[in-house]
DNA sequence: TACCAGGTAAAAA
DNA sequence: TTTTTACATGGT
């Protein structure tokens, strides 16, 4: 086992608690994301090898550093630079927050979140692949149980890297989710049809049909028009792409319920807005709407907002 | 026991 | 073209 390290520099400011913490959710481990103690683990694929990345703080909010660590066997100084651009690229590190605050100025709710979660950076799939498969798991069902899915295909069917007596997880490839097959997914609680649909998106990846991960290179109307001519990808799933791991600030999946929960709380006193009338509320955080729901999420997720008794639809 | 949950495709109107 | 309905699972 060998290691090397190389150090990052944020884009300041940024919280690194709050953003990686963001990726799992504020609760220690989900899926191939850990979070220990401070130490945020992910174990990645480069090139075929498996190698175990680990980031910490090293600085502060204002004046932030990462110390990025690469374990596993033969680890060269290429899979150093490889995984520390990986972890640069999924904690946001780049993404510029000024914008954002200064636009948010005067804005009652948006302007108290943001300075409650000052520093968090919005975060990003380590591949395209991941965050479509995940997003369609998670369709349509609570977020306990998409949890509990996404966890259990990922322990049975991501590649597995014992490091100090743990065992890391990757996220499974398509290629081995084409050879689990439908039977294999449906034991990891998919349904038929959506895992017909994973299925379908992992053999056009391996037909060379589809490169999901040179979408980075399109604009965001031709993501949504590539992406929702898969089956199983509508607006909402092609939209939460755009945001989670194609890192655009100004998409809106508007279909989304929860969205329309955490909107209706802060900004309706518990009234359920419609698809529309989301939609034309959101003008008001453009061209940030993406940003404005990774704060809105994180701050229902971190308990910064006060709950409304009843829902009104 | 029902109904709901960070939707979508296909059928029906 | 717009509006329902089946889908599947774990929580409440």
């Amino acid at each position: 086992m060998e290691s090397l390290t190389a150090e990052l520099y944020p884009k300041p400011p940024f919280d690194f608690g709050l953003t990686a913490g963001s990726h799992t959710y504020f609760r220690g481990t989900y899926g191939a994301d850990m979070l220990e103690d401070g130490d945020y683990r992910r174990l990645l694929n480069i090139d075929g090898r498996l190698v175990l990345a680990h980031v910490r703080s090293t600085g502060t909010t204002n004046e932030p550093a990462l110390m990025v660590t690469a374990q596993g066997p033969q680890v060269s100084g290429k899979d150093l630079a490889a995984v520390s651009d990986l972890m640069a690229w999924n904690l946001g590190i780049d993404a510029d927050m000024g914008g954002f605050y200064q636009s948010v100025k005067g804005e009652p709710v948006l302007e108290s979140v943001t300075s409650q979660l000052y520093g968090l950076h919005p975060t990003r799939a380590v591949s395209v692949f991941e965050a479509m498969v995940l997003a369609i798991l998670g369709q349509q069902i609570a977020a306990a149980v998409a949890r509990i899915v996404r966890t259990l295909l990922i322990e049975t069917y991501g590649q597995t890297l014992g490091v100090d007596g743990k065992t890391y997880h990757c996220f499974p490839t398509p290629a081995t989710l084409l050879e689990a097959g439908i039977d294999g997914l449906r034991k990891m609680k998919l349904s038929q049809r959506k895992a017909e649909y994973v299925l379908g998106i992992a053999q056009e990846i391996e037909d060379g049909a589809l490169d999901l991960e040179a979408l980075k290179h399109s604009t965001d109307e031709e993501v949504v028009a590539r992406v929702t001519r898969l089956r199983g990808v509508g607006h909402w799933t092609a939209h939460w792409l755009l945001i989670r791991a194609l890192s655009r600030t100004d998409a809106f999946p508007s279909g989304d319920l929860a969205l329309k929960r955490v909107v209706s709380q802060l900004y309706f006193n518990g009234r359920i807005l419609g698809d529309r009338e989301v939609e034309e509320f959101s003008v008001r955080w453009s061209p940030y709407r993406s940003y404005a729901i990774v704060y809105m999420f994180a701050a229902d997720r971190q308990g910064l907002i006060a709950p409304v008794d009843q829902i009104r639809r």
